[in-house]
DNA sequence: TACGTCTGGTTGTGCTCACAACCAGACCGC
DNA sequence: GCGGTCTGGTTGTGAGCACAACCAGACGTA
């Protein structure tokens, strides 16, 4: 045995290895719902939403890249593959002629709006309901962010 | 507009983009964590957990896939690389001539006990602590677990 | 024993990602 | 204006993973 302080207990254990698996069932089953009803993963997904939300639809690929937690050669190619599939279409950005945009098409805003639904009733069903609210996980994260502050 | 119930509030948003967010960066976190201290991934070291767990220091190999919720065909190549290492070795089922039971070597639960505390210390610090305990989140985990089964 | 089926594990293949190298354009000092 | 440096984005490469195909051994039935 080790001072106690340095290992985790039973419960604390259980309870860790809990959120690992919880953690990865929830976005698998968010990501198999959307893929099963609407052809769509759920990191496309999260790039539409992002698009969308964006005053003209577009977005700078770096700040996009930062909004997704994504390293900026993964969202390269993750663009590339809705550009393939004429969700978003890539325009050059008139103020730096080094930056591009990634701008929503019209079947990619269709496609959003069809899909959104599905992606929503998932979180609420999975998530909110479950919880009953978001208050104390909202508590929760924001003491996590601060932990993990560097 | 659509109604309300479809979509996700302001709120709602935040606090889901939050939890996918918290979630990428205390996993992130755990792994350089370990990675600069002791060259290891937080899955492998998931892998000598379970395996330091199991009576004898062994498991079989889907046995183990299951608990670390990797598919076989990924355990079979994380083996690869901790048997390279020196930290694993395969046995031969002898119950069972199609199956083998990854192992962990000396050198394996050398390294395992070095890096144990900085994985817990993580645990604690960035979750335990910063909750002020797991009460809260065991309830919260139980809640999204039912909702999740099929 | 012999044959069909099932199961555990590995291998072939393709996808997604990060890191490093790279290129073109912007920015700065002079 | 002109070099040196910085920055945004893409490309080369390798790691990690899942799915499907495969193989050897186990299991059931006759």
């Amino acid at each position: 045995m080790v001072e106690p302080a340095l290992w985790l207990n039973y419960e604390e254990q259980k309870t860790w290895r809990r959120l690992l698996a919880v953690e990865c069932r929830l976005r698998d089953r968010l990501d198999q719902d959307l893929r099963s009803a609407h052809g769509m993963t759920l990191n496309d997904y999260g790039v539409l939403v992002h698009l969308s939300e964006a005053v003209g639809g577009y977005l700078r690929m770096s700040e996009l890249a930062d909004r997704l937690l994504l390293s900026r050669s993964g969202l390269t190619r993750r663009i590339d593959g809705l550009v393939r599939d004429g969700l978003v279409i890539r325009r050059a950005c008139p103020a730096d002629g080094r930056g591009s945009f990634a701008e929503l098409t019209k079947a990619g805003m269709d496609l959003l709006q069809e899909a959104a639904p599905t992606h929503v009733a998932g979180v609420r069903r999975y998530l909110i309901d479950a919880l009953g609210g978001l208050g104390g996980l909202n508590e929760g994260l924001s003491r996590v962010e601060t932990a993990l502050e560097p």
